[in-house]
DNA sequence: GCTTGACCTAAAGTAACTTTAGGTTGGTAT
DNA sequence: ATACCAACCTAAAGTTACTTTAGGTCAAGC
């Protein structure tokens, strides 16, 4: 796969794409004759993980922890699973305050709606 | 109510407060004889309300704007109101993101758990 | 054979904060 | 009285996570 179609499948950008390469977060990707990425079935999987993990507010920090974990195989599963299971916790904790921001922009509209109505 | 206690009420850091007023997302807030900001109930509504702007994903541009269009007073409320409609748009579909996002955490969390078995 | 589009690098620019350095003030302990 | 401490202040530099720009290569189509 060439990098503007794993930035269609992954919904990062190809810039960011690039700089998560320069910046340790996969592997460094393959390169044809021409010097251009190809990227294999496994670097686009570990990209799209790469990108929820993002969508969801980790830092690059926790992101390059757990790519390490990546790179040094299945024996750290168990450490994987847990830096997982951390950032899911913390993702919910997120959820829940979005949530709460919504009622309050709701709450505003309504208030809105009241001045608005009581105008005519 | 002085700067600690917005801080603590709506969630910002003090220096993001500071921040916000000179970046003229708030009105001028008040000082007392020492110099130290006074934080009327008004202030402190208005920051609790771009608190929940800004934890929703509002960037400073359209906060400012929105910040002008409360400057400008009641008879702006029309505009007001579809700017948060806009807004609480983009929200909701972010949270769907969101929820797609942890789809895919959860789908890769089982499959570790899998491994994990496996292995025993 | 020349232009166009997709790729490349390195470096500068941007958004939204956070941190640091240095300074004032008001209350409390000595 | 005075020494100290916490909470506030400003201005400026630093940080994170990108995006944009400038300049260059190369295969493909007209």
């Amino acid at each position: 796969m060439k990098i503007s179609e794993v930035a269609e499948r992954t919904g990062l950008s190809i810039s960011v794409i690039r700089f998560y390469e320069k910046s340790g977060l996969c592997p460094p990707i393959e390169r044809g004759s021409d010097g251009k990425r190809t990227f294999s079935a496994i670097d686009t999987d570990w990209l799209v993980l790469l990108a929820s993990l993002r969508a969801t507010g980790m830092p690059m920090s926790d992101m390059r922890a757990f790519a390490e974990l990546y790179a040094s195989g299945d024996e750290k599963i168990g450490e994987r699973k847990a830096a997982l299971l951390a950032h899911r916790q913390g993702l919910e904790a997120r959820q829940t305050e979005l949530d709460r921001c919504r009622a309050i922009l709701d709450r505003k509209l309504e208030i809105y709606d009241g001045i608005l109505e009581g105008r005519t």
